[in-house]
DNA sequence: AGCACGCCGACT
DNA sequence: GTCGGCGTGCTC
């Protein structure tokens, strides 16, 4: 009917409407609707700005509010489908929680302009006239012959089929006997859920059939899906995947890190048939449009991807599922400050469907709110297929040191060597990266630290270079010391997995081993490789930092050696105890995966602590009642809320006036507490100081309110940051 | 985020 | 004398 036609796009010509762009201004702007054009929210529009033009999203009406002098036309309308009235209310949502601009939050959907273009037809070939008169040659054949049969191939396609290069197909095409077609977009294959799963054990199965349930019905409700590590969360959670795909709508899969996730994209593979859609940091440009669109338009039924995938436009999203929800990477701390776990929460509120949150060591969030009854869980209590969880010992570091200069305590040593003469295979973790982490002088006890960051240098022998690990700093070894002019009197001081590497390469002459750090594994490709060479006993050992803990299963991988175990237990950090157990669980439940028994060797000098207490006894649960004891006895988040403000700039005195100002400035409100402003823990970062402002509230506290109203009471000079940091993790 | 405007060091 | 460094501010 012409009724619903004309309300469905309710901006004509001479409308105002207000255009949210994906730039960090404070709010969406006016523009006038222009002639011949009609639009309707959501719509991806393109407008002018100052000199520039930039693509923008109709948000609803104008506002009025601007002087009719300064009113510019929308220049037209951007050919892709509207943004969804969901992931509106989403980037609303998001903005309004974490303090930052609609428009900086909306910037994350629109991460590829590239993809607010028609789609570029594809391009393929089919035989064109025959000609007696073509000069023919063998690779000329070919590419005739592979035309003779079936479908039009693409350029890159047909040349690779006829084992030639693209300039035979393109002379081909200049002769007449070839020629270009545009076929309508590529469908993507489609995971087929159809296709049977693999056998469950008794517990999985009824997990299964619960989530399988839950995305049947549809609605909201987040479940936490609490399996030891080899439990095989995965095909459980894959059971409501299907289930979610038969009712036509699109699933998220959430993944802390990418680079180490091709294994977890073969076993998606061997259970459905087809990739899903990639989502990560490292996709080509292309991809990367491809994929958006994908999302866009509804061909991608399943994408996975890093937490930046939460924000691209699905019109029928129906399922989220978070693994490795304890993971502090899906905090995002640069740009908007958010949790991506968290706001898959919201985001499967917002579309009223399920979100599974899956791990090995539920973080205490998540476990808090499955006593409080806001979440609900479904225990994976075993291993699958008969293994059994292994065996974690304590090593006493006071009682059993190593040598001097070394790093392996005796036990480990042996351990190591048993393991790799029994034909099995070994990591050692040590959440170091480079070869020492901090170089000082000998004679007069200077430390080489970074010009412009409160950080040592980190020397990386294998490069050659000393590098900061915060700013990306480097600098060569010096040849004398900067401060008394002393030659060849550095001393590397501590351990990093290259100087471990040194040891274990000493101690086992010719051992074949990896090392595993994120400068080693850069992508998913470095990833797969390391995974192919332990599935392929190329090599014996892996060392590596915390991007070993994650999601791997080697088969042969029988012990797993901590080598520093109270490496994160240091500095005050409110989460230290809970991510170190969390950590440490997750590098232990690498080990004895199949039929072979692991054990876990994890050397401690506090082996009191009640982190590692819980580890040796395998108690997480009273572990984690202890840790939520001490948060609320402390009103510390879940049980209270924390905002971090850090104010940062080039100029030390004005930082200092600005932070001074904002103290006195600070809301007071029952419930609501303004500690600082104190150095921020890198007092100086990448050239600029920084200091910290921390507010403490109780649950029931708006913060946000507070906040905002707070950081407009003080007028701050430009040249001065407040960076807002709603639900701080680290305390950086 | 761009892009323009504006105020201090090494060039024809 | 200017070219240009990026620090600061504005964009409906």
């Amino acid at each position: 009917m012409p009724l619903t036609r004309a309300s469905a796009r309710p901006f004509r010509p001479g409308d105002l409407v207000r255009v949210l762009l994906p730039l960090p201004l404070d709010a969406a702007y006016d523009y006038r609707v222009g002639e011949g054009m009609s639009l309707q929210a959501g719509d991806f529009v393109s407008v002018p700005l100052g000199p520039r033009q930039t693509a923008g999203v109709v948000w609803g009406p104008g506002s009025g509010e601007v002087a009719e002098e300064r009113l510019k036309e929308v220049l037209g309308l951007l050919e892709a489908p509207p943004l969804p009235d969901q992931s509106m209310r989403f980037v609303d949502w998001v903005a309004a929680y974490t303090l930052y601009p609609a428009g900086a939050v909306l910037k994350m959907a629109m991460s590829v302009p590239a993809a607010l273009a028609a789609p570029k037809p594809v391009v393929a070939y089919v035989r064109g006239r025959d000609d007696p008169g073509l000069r023919m040659t063998a690779a000329r054949r070919r590419v005739l012959e592979v035309l003779a049969d079936g479908p039009a191939r693409s350029l890159s396609e047909l040349a690779s089929e006829a084992a030639t290069g693209t300039s035979v197909v393109r002379g081909l095409e200049g002769a007449g006997a070839i020629r270009a077609v545009t076929l309508p977009g590529r469908p993507m294959a489609q995971p087929d859920w159809r296709r049977p799963g693999p056998e469950l054990s008794a517990d999985q199965a009824s997990a299964a059939r619960n989530l399988e349930a839950k995305a049947r019905r549809g609605g909201f409700g987040v479940t936490l899906l609490d399996g030891v590590s080899g439990s095989g969360k995965t095909e459980v959670y894959f059971q409501a995947v299907a289930e979610a795909l038969k009712r036509r709508r699109q699933v998220l899969v959430l993944l802390p890190e990418i680079a180490l996730t091709a294994q977890w994209l073969d076993r998606f593979g061997e259970r459905f048939g087809a990739e899903p859609a990639e989502w990560h940091s490292d996709l080509t440009p292309a991809r990367r449009r491809a994929a958006w669109r994908a999302v866009a338009d509804g061909g991608a039924r399943v994408v996975v991807g890093a937490r930046s995938a939460l924000f691209l436009p699905y019109p029928e999203l129906g399922l989220i599922v978070v693994d490795e929800e304890h993971e502090p990477s899906f905090k995002q701390e640069e740009g908007v400050v958010y949790n991506a776990r968290d706001m898959a929460v919201v985001r499967a509120r917002l579309g009223d469907f399920p979100i599974v949150l899956a791990s090995a060591t539920p973080s205490l969030e998540s476990t808090v709110n499955v006593s409080t009854g806001r979440y609900e869980t479904l225990l994976l209590p075993d291993r699958h297929a008969g293994a059994a969880l292994p065996r974690i010992s304590l090593i006493d570091l006071c009682r059993n040191p190593p040598a001097r200069g070394r790093w392996l305590s005796p036990d480990l040593e042996g351990a190591l060597k048993e393991t790799l003469a029994a034909g099995e295979q070994a990591m050692l973790f040590l959440n170091r990266r480079g070869y020492a982490p901090l170089t000082l002088c000998r004679r007069c006890g200077h430390r080489l630290k970074c010009p412009s960051c409160t950080a040592w240098l980190v020397e990386h022998r294998r490069r050659g270079e000393l590098l900061c690990h915060h700013c990306g700093h480097r600098a060569n070894r010096p040849a004398r010391c900067p401060n008394c002019q002393a030659e060849d009197k550095f001393a590397a001081c501590g351990p990093g997995v290259e100087r471990l590497a040194e040891e274990v390469d000493a101690l086992l002459p010719g051992i074949r081993y990896a090392i595993a750090a994120s400068d080693t594994i850069t992508g998913p490709k470095a990833a797969q490789e390391l995974v192919r060479r332990m599935e392929d006993h190329e090599i014996d050992l892996v060392i590596g930092t915390q991007i070993v803990a994650k999601g791997y299963h080697f088969p042969l991988l029988t012990l797993v050696g901590a080598i520093d175990a109270d490496l994160g237990l240091a500095g005050g950090d409110l989460r230290a105890a809970e991510r170190t157990f969390q950590l440490l669980t997750q590098v232990a439940g690498r080990a004895g995966r199949e039929r072979r028994p692991g054990r876990v060797l994890v050397q401690t000098s506090m082996p009191g602590h009640p982190v590692m207490e819980a580890l040796a006894s395998a108690d997480r649960e009273r572990f984690m009642e202890a840790e939520a004891r001490a948060r609320r006895d402390a009103a510390m988040p879940p049980f209270g809320k924390l905002v971090s403000l850090i104010v940062s700039g080039t100029d030390e005195a004005a930082v200092d006036d600005a932070s001074r100002r904002l103290s006195r400035a600070a809301p007071e409100a029952d419930g609501v507490r303004v500690l600082g402003p104190a150095p921020a823990p890198f007092a100086l970062l990448r050239g600029r100081h920084r200091r910290r402002l921390l507010l403490k509230a109780g649950r029931e506290v708006a913060v946000q309110a507070h906040v905002r109203r707070w950081l407009q009471s003080v007028s701050l000079p430009g040249k001065v940051r407040v960076q807002v940091d709603v639900d701080p993790y680290s305390f950086l």
